[in-house]
DNA sequence: TTGTAGGCGTTATCAT
DNA sequence: ATGATAACGCCTACAA
């Protein structure tokens, strides 16, 4: 920085002044300070910049190690929020044992200024720890307890709802909700299965349909043998919902094999999903597709607000999946209206 | 650190040798400095430490924002190895229009110690630049010029020879190899496909075989006609290698659709693919799993190894990928013998 | 508009 | 085995 300084004949301070864009300086001095230092290849030193400014400038978004997901799209909008910002987003993976603890030393440590948590548990122990330690954080999930929370999420509620109400319009009245079950694992208590099942049960009786639900781990035979379980305990089933990407694809892969075809007998709707996943089965997979984006980009900027806002009320967004057109979805099929049908 | 030092009664550098580890300290003040640390809850600061010490202790696992593939297995081993060395791995999300400049900022800011890059191209702009800036590296893949470069990469050579020597064994004489077409794409230049394709035209023929190669984009259309084409020009074809993972996946479910039987009828295999992906397609698919957690381990301890080691000759290995027992493969059906069978 | 100087929290060197 | 103290590179009042 000296050197910098000196080439363009003024002080360090100065230098500091253009690249902070802290105080006004003439616009010759600006441009002297600017050649000087694209000649010499100057770049701030990050450590010392921190050590200075008591800010790191750096979002960690804390990246669970459990594969349980695509993120892209979301990892992509927050990145380049927080650039247009000014920040960097950085993803810190973090095994699920000792996370407690870690996440908050990152910014006792001063290596990040803020966190952002997801695959958020109805109770999450690290929101609380952050809470407690008052470190600024958002969520993408949301917790059972929202109180002056920043959060976005996806709005599970309304898209189970729009759902089965766009199969309901298209005549069908006997639903199968398939949702991961993650008791067992260290996702229990994720939220999403939970809140879509409900609002599941809700909207069907409210409209007195029927509707089953079927819970599905993660182990491959498991999602195998899902079509077998649908038509064995929900045989006049005509439309599948599945929040279970996995579940999902495996259905319209393997129902015509059991000679249902997708979707004349049945129709697969798939919820809070990638795009990218829809186009691997054949037909096509039908979607409300996953707002990662949206979320991406809302997350970043609540938690700069939060970090740069003094005191301001908490941040919170909730977002609706868009349907996708894929070709699994149809008309129900006539049911066959007289008992005595010739 | 000084309320730390006092609290123990010692002074603060000798707080910094029990917290490095960096000079012996009596068992006795050793406790009470830990007990102290503890009691008050200290965290040494980050910034501080790395403007003292010249070191950030961070590799940046330069994160492609391309969505091109999933990458947990190696982000998760490489993340715990380099904790075992005392580092931390951040992933740093870049776009792929400034990545060049931005990488070598990282370093000569200091941000970081040392950069990881996945999804290498057989020239890579990235690689010329942190060598010129001598910036210490590591590579997930081959550049074309591997002189004193540290790398690791999947064996796509000995691999695809794996998998046409495998299938041949079951009597298969016609082939086909599916890859992604990453032509018009940023990612033109991604040295798998063309290193597979090589060796399958020479194993091919060497061994006497035929073989034709479809170059599938991804887009979806692409994707999904893939098993027409594929029928229509290469009808004899009893097996095929796909190192495209939606191909493989929209093969084993097209191909039922056009009276296909698989196994019975053709075998798929796909090549260097995530474990997780097998088992959404019934039959399950054959793979030779991409060795994700080898890889990124061997990344991360060749990268400290250069960090640390003075001047050591470069870390260079090649990963082979082991099969994976699925259901799409079986024995070559036996073919029309003569010509004028019954 | 620009310069001066103190301080940010550690590490590391040199004494003791 | 421990302590005193100068860097580390930058930011930021405050002064000019």
């Amino acid at each position: 920085m000296q050197q910098v300084a000196d080439r363009a004949s003024v002080s360090i301070s100065t230098v500091s002044f253009v690249v902070n864009n802290t105080k006004p300086v003439t616009p010759e001095t600006r441009d002297r300070v600017l050649r000087a230092i694209s000649e010499l290849g100057y770049r701030r030193n990050t450590a010392a910049r921190a050590l200075a400014s008591r800010k790191s400038r750096i979002l960690a978004l804390i990246y669970p190690l459990l594969d349980h997901r695509n993120h892209h799209a979301f990892v992509e909008a927050a990145a380049t929020a927080a650039e247009e910002h000014g920040y960097n987003l950085v993803l810190w993976p973090l095994h699920s044992d000792n996370v407690t603890t870690e996440i908050t030393s990152l910014i006792q440590a001063g290596f990040a200024d803020g966190v952002l948590l997801m695959e958020v548990q109805f109770d999450d122990e690290r929101v609380t720890r952050l809470h407690e330690a008052e470190a600024p954080f958002a969520l993408i999930g949301r917790t059972r307890d929202l109180d002056g929370i920043d959060y976005v999420d996806i709005d599970f509620e309304r898209t189970t709802e729009t759902a089965v109400a766009d199969l309901a319009e298209l005549g069908h009245r006997d639903f199968s909700l398939v949702l991961e079950d993650l008791s067992d694992t260290p996702l229990a208590g994720y939220a999403p299965p939970f809140r879509a099942e409900e609002t599941f049960r809700r909207v069907i009786s409210e409209r007195g349909l029927k509707g089953a639900v079927f819970r599905v781990p993660h182990r491959a035979r498991a999602i195998s043998s899902v079509a077998d379980e649908i038509l064995r305990d929900a045989p006049n089933t005509t439309a599948i919902i599945a929040m279970h990407d996995e579940a999902a694809l495996s259905l319209v892969n393997a129902l015509p094999h059991r000679g249902i075809a997708i979707p004349q007998d049945i129709s697969v709707v798939a919820l809070a999903t990638a795009t990218t996943l829809a186009d691997v089965t054949d037909p096509p997979l039908s979607t409300y597709v996953a707002p990662g984006h949206e979320l991406g980009r809302k997350a970043a900027e609540i938690l700069i607000a939060r970090l740069e806002g003094r005191g301001a009320p908490a941040g919170q967004a909730l977002i609706t999946c868009l349907p996708h057109k894929g070709g699994t979805v149809a008309p129900a099929r006539a049911p066959a209206t007289s008992p005595t049908a010739p």
